[in-house]
DNA sequence: GGATAATTTGACCGATTGGTAAACATTACA
DNA sequence: TGTAATGTTTACCAATCGGTCAAATTATCC
């Protein structure tokens, strides 16, 4: 007797892997823009090119699509934060930090988008991976920020809203990319904006952290 | 013969101004959290305590009733950065520009919302007045920033990064408001926080931006 | 090739969506 | 107070929503 659906199966096709990602590929479109409420199953079918139907075979309700792709996303995510290093060089750690945030910001803006529509709604999908495991993260990383300071290596400062801003400033170029572009004009629209950011937030939290001479 | 949408009187009526600031609140709390598809104007009714019909004597569409939000929103939203001032002294200029925009994050998180819901999406309704007014005021504003730079007054810098940066920043306790308390943990999740991130963010930006001394 | 399991589809369901029509109630004003 | 304009409600509409079902099709494996 056939299993109604490929979710339950034991062994994962060959098909399954190809259309599930497909699946998640257009969910990711239509999610990032519109949200959980707003996007609907055949929004997601037609980027998808698949029937209503067909969809709901891979996964059973929008919940589910939407919960697949929030853990997805959610893991990548922290790549960069789970990436600093205790035991680098400070400026250059919160250097590569910034870049490498913004370098997502500029390739992954889908995931940005949709990461930043759970938390407008209130994170009614995920209130337990940010309270659990991504705070754990945080506080590994916002002690050895303390640290840091503490050794004087870097300008006293409260850990926590460094990570904060660090964050904001970054995922900004992605989250707000139509206003960032509509205020710099159409001439300063290419890539090379994230270059500018880069530059400038660098040079914002370099100097901003730097510990200060007798003359700062 | 009656004129069956008040929107086409000429002459306001006293009930017309309450009804519609209710409605345009009770939007507000909707629109926010959920963004323009994914509200409904039940959901609007309900909150606003009248029926979905009398809602659409006032405002004859959903798109109505996000139109007019929007615009008021929007014109308030730019307050703080029209009162940044060119005859002023730049760090303190910076410093109270810091702390009206995080007084707004505080005190007005819908609107917050409301906009960054607006921007996820693309900027559909407001694409307009992005390119039209608010880059306008950023220009001149940004001009003012680029003086003072030039001047030797702070540090050289990209200005519209840096407007940015001050924007990002201090919205994201409005609109990341869950993460940010899931990542301090409810002991860190009073009022205070918004008086610590003040703190951190004019350090952040004042140190980030002083002029560097010899030893700097 | 045939049996069996996996995949896809079209038809359909009840609930909800944005919005309307017209009857009804209330207000403002002469 | 009467009446015309304004405001409110009930009943309703077509379209769309998330999701189901059974039948049809395709892939897999002996």
């Amino acid at each position: 007797m056939a299993i109604p659906r490929a979710a339950k199966t034991q062994r994962r096709t060959r098909i399954q892997e190809e259309k599930e990602e497909i699946i998640l590929e257009a969910a990711l479109d239509v999610f990032s823009v519109s949200g959980f409420r707003g996007s609907t199953i055949d929004q997601i079918a037609e980027v998808a090119g698949m029937s209503k139907p067909n969809l709901l075979y891979y996964f059973r309700t929008k919940e589910a699509m939407h919960r697949a792709l929030i853990d997805r996303v959610l893991f990548t995510w922290l790549e960069p934060l789970r990436a600093f290093d205790a035991n680098g060089d400070p400026e250059s750690e919160i250097r590569s930090y910034i870049r490498r945030k913004l370098e997502m910001a500029r390739d992954f803006p889908r995931e940005s988008r949709l990461f930043a529509n759970e938390m407008l709604q209130g994170a009614p999908h995920v209130e337990d991976e940010l309270r659990g495991p991504l705070k754990a993260l945080v506080d590994e990383k916002a002690e050895v920020i303390r640290v840091w300071a503490r050794n004087g290596k870097i300008a006293k400062c409260d850990p926590y809203h460094l990570i904060f801003s660090i964050w904001s400033t970054t995922q900004h170029y992605a989250d707000f990319d139509v206003q960032v572009r509509a205020v710099l004009g159409p001439e300063h629209s290419g890539e090379g904006r994230f270059e500018d950011a880069a530059r400038y937030l660098e040079q914002l939290f370099v100097d901003g952290l730097r510990i200060r001479g007798p003359h700062g």
